[in-house]
DNA sequence: ACGCCCACCTGGAGGC
DNA sequence: TGCCTCCAGGTGGGCG
């Protein structure tokens, strides 16, 4: 469950459950995911204590005693859980095939990576070293340094659909497809409209873009406020609502789901402009 | 640089 | 029951 607020609520659970623990024992069940695991994944991992877990746009950042730090993807379908060390072994049973990271701690917690679609990424950054990964992406959408003129900036121009646009983890991090759409709707903007048309040619914010960062500020903390619940429960404006009445007070709008860049979109036509 | 398309991989849902 | 197609929350490479 992998857009910012989903990877905020991993990032809470993991941190209380692992910090201050030393990595005993790292088990990889298969020799990649997206990419391969790194040479000496295992070793470089093994009898460092975790000192805190953080967080960029979509990526988990693990910070090793060693200096290291070990940097998650969960891509589509990634996932962790912990559980307490079972006495009789040392490490969990291998209960389901798509099991493929499994971290024995110190403290008897053994923390799984489970990713059916291997669309995840796991890899290590050297001490005082960047990631091509997290080179050149955009700010933190709750961070002050995200706002409409920073927004307006990166629209300037560019002729693609805002939606679209929104996507690109170089303009603003941790946006994904349904916070897209959802930021949207609450900002009142139409995901067809190109992205130039919320800036000046010379990138000056015009009201549209005075809209989407709030619109987007809105939508992640509400959800980020929420542990990122939303996605079980259902409990979105527009995504996955095609054909249901907009929620938008005082519209009668009905949503519509639309492809773009061969994603899905949910808007609501009356309402988005 | 930009905008578009596709591939990566598995599983679930729905049609026939 | 089975087989087919389509769809899914992300990223990145390649193309014109």
């Amino acid at each position: 469950m992998p857009e910012l607020p989903e990877v905020e609520a991993v990032r809470r659970m993991l941190e209380r459950a692992t910090r201050g623990a030393r990595i005993d024992r790292v088990e990889l069940r298969r020799p990649d995911l997206r990419r391969p695991f790194p040479p000496d994944f295992v070793s470089r991992l093994t009898g460092h204590t975790i000192q805190s877990i953080s967080r960029r746009g979509k990526y988990l950042l693990a910070t090793l005693s060693s200096g290291d730090t070990l940097l998650v993807h969960l891509g589509m379908s990634g996932a962790f859980r912990t559980e307490r060390r079972r006495a009789s072994s040392r490490i969990s049973p291998p209960a389901d095939p798509h099991d493929h990271v499994v971290i024995a701690l110190s403290s008897g917690v053994v923390v799984t990576f489970n990713d059916p679609r291997r669309f995840g990424l796991m890899d290590l950054i050297h001490a005082n070293h960047d990631h091509a990964a997290l080179r050149g992406m955009g700010p933190e959408p709750l961070d002050e340094t995200f706002d409409a003129l920073v927004l307006a900036r990166a629209c300037a121009g560019k002729r693609v659909a805002v939606k679209v646009l929104l996507l690109d983890q170089r303009l603003v991090a941790g946006v994904g497809n349904i916070y897209a759409s959802e930021a949207l709707h609450h900002a009142g903007l139409s995901p067809r409209r190109r992205a130039s048309t919320l800036a000046t040619a010379t990138g000056t914010p015009r009201e549209a873009a005075f809209k989407l960062a709030a619109g987007i500020k809105a939508v992640l903390q509400k959800a980020v406020a929420a542990n990122a619940r939303a996605y079980e429960s259902g409990r979105f404006r527009v995504y996955e609502r095609e054909g249901k009445p907009c929620a938008r007070r005082g519209c009668r709008g009905t949503i519509r789901r639309i492809t773009q860049a061969g994603r899905s979109t949910y808007f609501c036509p009356a309402c988005q402009k």
